[in-house]
DNA sequence: CCTTGCCCTGCAGTGGACTATAAGGTTTAA
DNA sequence: TTAAACCTTATAGTCCACTGCAGGGCAAGG
């Protein structure tokens, strides 16, 4: 029983105490026990599941997405092609993200480009596009 | 002078008109007149000037930044190149951002194909990499 | 014993771009 | 004339993941 108070946990999982606080309020992450006084008490298990919900952060999941995986991860009968099919929702979801801002960033460049870069804002092609009458020859706009 | 209510203008805009009457908050835009009653009266110039902020949002630039790009468009004495470098630092931005979604994607699509996506959780290998005690062989993690 | 550094709760604030609501005034068409 | 459809303001709420603060209590070292 290597209990752990929230600050020390929190400085092994690389959050702060306030984090902690709100994971709890989220259903995501509670000590077992507390101390007669009240001080939460982290297990190693503790521990794990914040590594988890970190993991799974960085893979992009928010955190209501994380409670979901948390459950499926506890429930024995859960099915791995419920997670299978999460993991794919959230690859598609990054997917149109990371086009929407290839998008934009056609659109940029093509702009700063078209720029040479000295003169008075008059000369301007970036405005010119985003004041133009017509439909500028930028895909996004 | 064909002024136009807000209503109007938010139709003509594709916006809201609770969108238009934050936008005057924020110092975006602003009509020139009332009518004696109190109603904003937009000019051609107005739909312009929304058109310019609404092209400029798909571009990925920010209320604040589009604010910056107002301002210069309506200085005469500003020059091109600050235009340039505002575009050229949201094209780097935007690049970023495309960065950390894609090692985000390799990381989920690599868990998603290491599942054959039956049986139970348990057995699940994207739970697996989530929990492992080592650090799991994604990029990400 | 006292100080320092933890911990507790509850509540408010952040940023960004809206969106909604309440409580009223105005304009337009029937 | 009256009802609908507009407009006004001010204020508050939304989403997300925290972060900060006030006003206390508790624990460990000297």
């Amino acid at each position: 029983m290597q209990a752990m108070t929230i600050g020390t946990l929190a400085k092994k999982g690389g959050v702060g105490t306030g984090t902690l606080r709100y994971y709890e309020r989220l259903g995501l992450l509670a000590p077992a026990t507390r101390s007669p006084s009240g001080y939460r008490f982290y297990q190693r298990e503790d521990f794990k599941r914040l590594r988890f919900i970190r993991r799974s952060q960085r893979l992009g999941f928010s955190l209501e997405e994380i409670g979901v995986l948390l459950k499926l991860s506890q429930n024995a009968g859960a099915q791995a092609a419920d997670v299978k099919r999460l993991t794919e929702e959230k690859v598609a979801d990054i997917d149109q993200r990371i086009k929407d801002l290839e998008l934009m960033k056609r659109g940029l460049s093509a702009l700063a480009q078209s720029c040479h870069g000295h003169g008075p804002v008059a000369d301007c092609p970036i405005l010119a596009a985003l004041n133009a009458d017509d439909e500028p020859a930028v895909e996004v706009l």
